[in-house]
DNA sequence: TGCAACAATTGCAAGCATGCAAACTGACCG
DNA sequence: CGGTCAGTTTGCATGCTTGCAATTGTTGCA
């Protein structure tokens, strides 16, 4: 690699930590609303719900990394805020299924949504020259940086 | 916007949701170190000071939208870790100047070197042809964006 | 039928964040 | 010098998360 890669390189650094910021930026405000109604802990569980359906207990809990004991008592307090249910296993009696509310995934639509809005509103700030362009570099970028882990993400409440 | 315009936005929001998932992950792995030694309310505190110096209590209390009674106690817990300490001001004598410790700091480096690393490691998984195009197309994303203001990311813990 | 393993919950306990009200010390002013 | 205000800390209380140990109910196997 040349002085000059190197040397872009740097900058090329620094320039996607600025956007990092403000992809950040997007995320957070997306999530801010919701978070005045659960926690964050709690609206990781939505999340896993929506985006893997109901499931039992169990696996909800290893999912969250938490132990059976602590998140028994997370899903009380998402169930009394009615965010989620528990409904009897049709595989067996000793399970419990937990399912989201039709509250609970409007809930977690709206964050999506409102960070897909915020993204095409910024999108559309852009001329479609550099709209394209940004479309190339993304995936190029998203191929090389791999999808995180769930667990990953787990740590910013994702 | 012609149609075509428009198919290729919903396609560039996608993309741009994949990215920023990518980018997120980047950011849980750089603090999910730092997070077996402070929590995360605490690490923002870190955070600002690193980033704006030391300050005065009250004043930190108010960045951090916490009330100064819940800080000071937030602070006690930082202090017996030995990642911030207080000491008095120059100016007055009622006011207390909190300021990070070397560990303090070195926590924060931390984090901040092991962002940057991480991402000039994907970007060493790039071609110069895309690194120079990514480098192009987040300015003027990070343009059309505008930056995040603290109160914002600090919904995130950044 | 009875016993062992499984799934979930409850009892008990700790730590952290949070907020309101009160106390305390230092600064400032009349 | 006394009163008032500013800045911080403590008293008291609540809620969420977390973990270990014990309990309840269910299943499956011997």
């Amino acid at each position: 690699m040349s002085l000059d890669d190197e040397y872009a390189d740097r900058n090329t650094v620094a320039t996607t930590l600025t956007a990092s910021r403000a992809l950040l930026g997007v995320v957070a405000r997306s999530v801010s609303k919701a978070l005045e109604s659960v926690s964050m802990p709690q609206f990781r569980v939505l999340i896993v719900l929506a985006s893997s359906g109901p499931m039992r207990m169990g696996l909800l809990a290893e999912r969250m990394n938490a132990v059976p004991s602590t998140f028994s008592r997370s899903i009380d307090r998402l169930v009394s805020g009615g965010w989620v249910e528990r409904i009897e296993s049709p595989e067996s009696r000793r399970e419990v299924i937990i399912r989201l509310t039709s509250l609970g995934r409007a809930l977690v639509d709206d964050v999506t949504e409102r960070r897909r809005q915020e993204i095409a509103a910024i999108l559309s700030r852009m001329s479609s020259d550099e709209r394209a362009a940004l479309q190339g570099a993304l995936v190029s970028f998203a191929e090389a940086a791999g999808e995180p882990t769930a667990e990953e993400l787990l740590v910013l409440g994702l």
